[in-house]
RNA sequence: GGGCGCGUAGCUCAGUGGAAGAGCACCCGCCUUACAAGCGGGGGGUCGUUGGUUCGAACCCAACCGUGCCCACCA
């Protein structure tokens, strides 16, 4: 092998193993160093930008974050490399809940609770954690390699985005879009807040159906609940109107149990009859529904828990928990004999806190909520009318389903942790919303209003109030609206439907991104979630150590297809290891035999492997584009795997050797252009996926500073090569018999076997003689030769070979006869189709065209089997 | 309770009207000077079931079975 070092330049060495952790720190570093992530908005360029889904501030890196921030990255730096002006923004959402529960386990430690601190100390030393120990995710996120820009990181709570939030809250607020009402809400009595629904989640929990007497003798009525204790502050009982049963009730009064108070019957259509006794306790102030019917029937509310839970009326039952009074409650019923029917185990949908999953109470409380109905409608017509593309389609079903039954969203949290609501309260029941830019009210009896903002009322901003709005900048002129916003389908509702509403709101009718990528959720090799106690969970930090944040992100996106779940294994990511191996070894192979980027891509003289392997990376460059453009990266992934490892490295490399160590000097110099033009082509169309190991071959191949900002491949029209992507191909299948028949008949891979090779002028294979013989690795026939097998190998070539003492006759023979046996079926099978009239008279003239074409190559095989029988006699 | 998916090789999944594919796993043979994290070859599926539409169905339709997810104020 020759050893031809480019003029002026030292041999480059690349080791015989890809050592990612060597390279990738380096390498990351120097890209930041360089600014190569920054987005300039005074440029010419078209935009294109995407803002990170901010992390919580509590969080750290896992696998789910892995396969978020590798989609995005791939599709920053395929933009990036195709000449837009790229701006991938990242930063942190300050997790109101989340976060304050952090510190407040800390203070619980040392016997403190935020009460202790007051809240401005408390939010002080919020602050002081984020500081210290807050945010870890951002300096994980350089492991992987995002590309983001990081002089334009946010967090949700800094100045700017504090602003954002005051803006469109007044806004909101004097449109008539925010409102504070005394309603039922979830509240969780742990972490002494109200939820919104979606930081509520249902499951099915055991519970118990007890039914209850209510009244006495021709009066009494008989209603089920699965939390008795409630009862004590039931205001009526309703029925519905037409129930014959309960006619004679209607309108009457029933004593309540244990309370000794008097509560009406009322008659609501609400009320399903066929359910128990179709009789329904109602208890307006710890049930949305029963607060429904108390509102149109005008009953009172009586509040019978506090913040905690705990019972706070009637005697027996006070200072109980919630817990704990329901079997009280209904011990007492039962001494009091109106339990009238046994308790009975009864599955049903329980509300637990999305934090901490302690059991949600409604409860009836004064909060603040916005009115989503216009803002919802807007969202959902933003999608109806294609302004905004959802990836996968499928999901916009669930999407509408969403945004057209939106409650009002209740925004006020009783924590000290986030935005507090702009408003206040003044001694003469004044209620002002303070602006950003308004003089706070001042004087004695004012005071602001003591909650702050659901965590989600902030993140909703994200896509807008993370480029300056509400000044106009020149980011949000240049970046917004983003143009893809990538995230999980399981955040579609919480999030993005959110950022829909006000995006469109604050940005006069302009969406907030052009689509919407929805990924799945990472999953263990056998489709199983990934969960803690299962012991299933990989963390790619530990992958990126072990196997390199390519082979890692590489193993995340080769699954990651819209909509679709991603299941990954240590076997897999070994496997992507592998392929960056492959990468690397395959450069080695190129610099040691001279491949060189320099200079125009010969177009004369061409060999013919040269000239297939061209047009088969102008189709692999089509493909990736088609597939990038509907986000299908998992299929990027696999045309390029098999184009890289099959196409270049299988065949390619291979047949170049020939040349490359012969002594034809311009072929050789004609090959190791392409060489050096494919393998630097693969590099910069896999760079998007795997960024660090196509950095460091790419400079070292080209010799050029750095392949994030080289350009992104277009095919060449001029290059695709039909003929000689079919004579490859009849090449392949010519090397491929006889290393079948080779590997059948127990021939060692390393024995040269003599053969002569027969048709070839005719299958226009007479050129690669050479190749093939070096590939199959036949000895050209000598003077003793003998041909002891014939094999036609389906293309017109037969070759006949010198095994002699080399092959077992009898297991060739038993192979050929069940080839044999197949392609008579074939051929059956085919002359039977175009025997049939409604066939050849219905299918399409190119189907029928195709089952004539297999039946000759079924009557071809035929033939080449029957010749290699009668040569084996 | 409502809605949306899925069921293809041992595992995970592509394929969506023309006669079944990949990765990994498995079997056989090889350290053939880019790579043993490799090379060459191979076995393996009546495409959940049953009907229907069609010249033709993994693909369209219906029912059923299995399975997953989302939403949900029948006590």
């Amino acid at each position: 092998m020759t050893d031809t070092p480019r003029p002026g330049q030292a041999t480059p060495e690349l080791s015989a193993q890809y050592a990612p952790g060597e390279v990738e720190q380096r390498r990351y570093e120097q890209w930041v160093a360089d600014g190569l992530f920054k987005a300039d908005a005074g440029s010419d360029k078209p935009p294109f930008s995407i803002v990170l889904p901010p992390p919580n501030v509590t969080g750290s890196l896992h696998i789910g974050h892995a396969l978020d921030h590798s989609v995005q990255d791939a599709l920053t730096r395929r933009k990036r490399m195709q000449g837009y002006e790229t701006l991938w923004l990242p930063g942190m959402d300050h997790a109101g809940i989340a976060t304050q529960n952090v510190v407040e386990r800390q203070l619980a430690a040392d016997g403190l609770s935020r009460h202790d601190l007051g809240r401005e100390a408390f939010v002080e030393r919020v602050w002081q954690w984020k500081q210290e120990s807050g945010g870890k995710i951002l300096g994980q996120m350089t492991r992987l390699g995002d590309s983001v820009d990081w002089s334009r990181e946010r967090f949700t709570m800094d100045a700017g985005l504090s602003r954002a939030v005051l803006t469109i809250f007044k806004r909101l607020f004097d449109d008539g879009l925010i409102y504070r009402a005394e309603r039922i809400i979830n509240w969780c009595p742990r972490c002494l807040t109200a939820l919104s629904d979606i930081e509520v989640e249902h499951s099915d929990d055991d519970g118990e159906l007890v039914s209850i007497r209510y009244g006495d003798g021709e009066n009494a009525i008989v209603v089920a609940t699965t939390r008795a204790e409630t009862m004590l502050g039931d205001t009526a009982v309703a029925v519905h109107p037409d129930d014959e049963r309960y006619q004679h009730l209607i309108g009457t009064e029933v004593e309540l149990p244990l309370t000794g108070r008097r509560i009406p019957i009322v008659a609501d259509a609400h009320v399903d009859p066929a359910f128990g006794t179709g009789a329904v306790k109602v208890t307006p102030a710890h049930d949305p529904n029963d607060f429904e019917i108390g509102q149109r029937h005008d009953l009172p509310s009586l509040t019978i828990m506090d913040d905690h839970g705990v019972i706070t009326v009637h005697g027996p039952f006070l200072g109980l928990d919630r817990f704990e009074a329901r079997p009280a409650v209904v011990a007492a019923l039962r001494a009091e004999g109106r339990i009238v029917a046994e308790k009975r185990p009864y599955m049903h949908a329980v509300g637990h806190c999305s934090r901490c999953n302690t059991t949600v109470e409604p409860r009836l409380s004064l909060q603040w909520f916005v009115r989503t109905e216009p803002l919802a409608r807007a969202a959902g017509d933003a999608v109806r009318d294609g302004r905004v593309r959802v990836e996968p389609p499928e999901l916009t079903k669930r999407y509408f389903g969403w945004v057209d039954n939106m409650h009002d969203w209740c925004i006020s949290r009783q924590l000290w942790w986030g935005h507090r609501i702009p408003v206040w309260y003044g001694p003469n029941g004044e209620v002002v919303c303070v602006g950003p830019d308004d003089e706070v009210p001042a004087g004695d009896g004012w005071t602001q209003d003591a909650d702050v903002l659901d965590t989600w009322f902030s993140s909703a901003l994200w896509p807008f109030s993370t480029l300056g709005w509400p000044d106009e900048t020149p980011d949000l002129a240049k970046f917004y609206p983003t143009s893809v916003l990538v995230t999980g389908y399981d955040i579609l509702f919480f999030w993005v439907a959110r950022m829909m509403m006000f995006g469109l709101y604050a940005m006069d009718g302009r969406q907030p991104f052009d689509v919407v990528m929805l990924h799945g959720m990472v999953r263990d090799q056998y489709g199983k979630k990934m969960s803690k106690s299962f012991g299933n969970v990989v963390d790619p930090l530990d992958w990126i150590e072990r196997f390199g944040a390519d082979a890692t992100r590489f193993t995340l996106l080769r699954g990651a297809n819209p909509g679709a779940d991603v299941p990954v294994s240590e076997e897999w990511v070994q496997g992507a290891r592998n392929f960056a191996n492959k990468l690397w070894n395959a450069t080695r192979y190129g610099l040691a035999n001279g491949a060189t980027v320099e200079g125009e891509l010969p177009t004369e003289d061409l060999s013919t492997v040269d000239r297939w392997i061209l047009s088969r990376l102008q189709h692999v460059i089509g493909e990736v584009d088609q597939q990038f453009e509907a986000f299908e990266l998992a299929k990027v992934c696999d045309t390029l795997y098999h184009f890289a490892w099959d196409d270049v490295c299988d065949w390619y490399l291979e047949l170049t050797k020939p040349v490359l160590t012969g002594d034809d000097e311009a072929a050789k110099a004609r090959t190791r252009r392409v060489l050096g033009h494919v393998l630097e082509s693969l590099q910069r169309l896999l760079h998007p996926i795997m960024p660090f190991v196509t950095e460091e071959l790419w400079t070292t191949l080209t010799g050029r500073p750095t392949v994030v900002r080289a350009e992104w491949p277009t095919p060449d029209k001029e290059l695709a090569d039909d003929s000689a992507e079919r004579e490859v191909e009849n090449l392949q299948r010519v090397v491929t018999e006889v290393r079948r028949f080779r590997a059948d008949q127990g021939v060692k891979p390393a024995q040269r076997v003599v053969a002569r090779l027969e048709g070839l002028a005719a299958a226009g294979l007479a050129a690669h003689e050479g190749l093939m013989r070096s590939l199959a690795r036949l000895d050209a026939a000598g003077g003793d030769f003998a041909a002891t097998a014939k094999l036609a190998v389906g293309v017109g070539v037969t070759v006949e070979l010198d095994t002699r003492g080399a092959i077992d006759v009898a297991a060739e023979r038993a192979r050929l006869t069940k080839d044999q046996a197949a392609a008579e079926k074939e051929a059956a099978q085919c002359r039977a189709k175009l025997g049939n009239p409604a066939f050849t008279g219905k299918a399409p003239e190119a189907v029928v065209a195709k089952i004539r074409e297999r039946l000759e190559t079924a009557e071809a095989d035929l033939a080449r089997v029957a010749a290699q029988l009668e040569a084996l006699q």
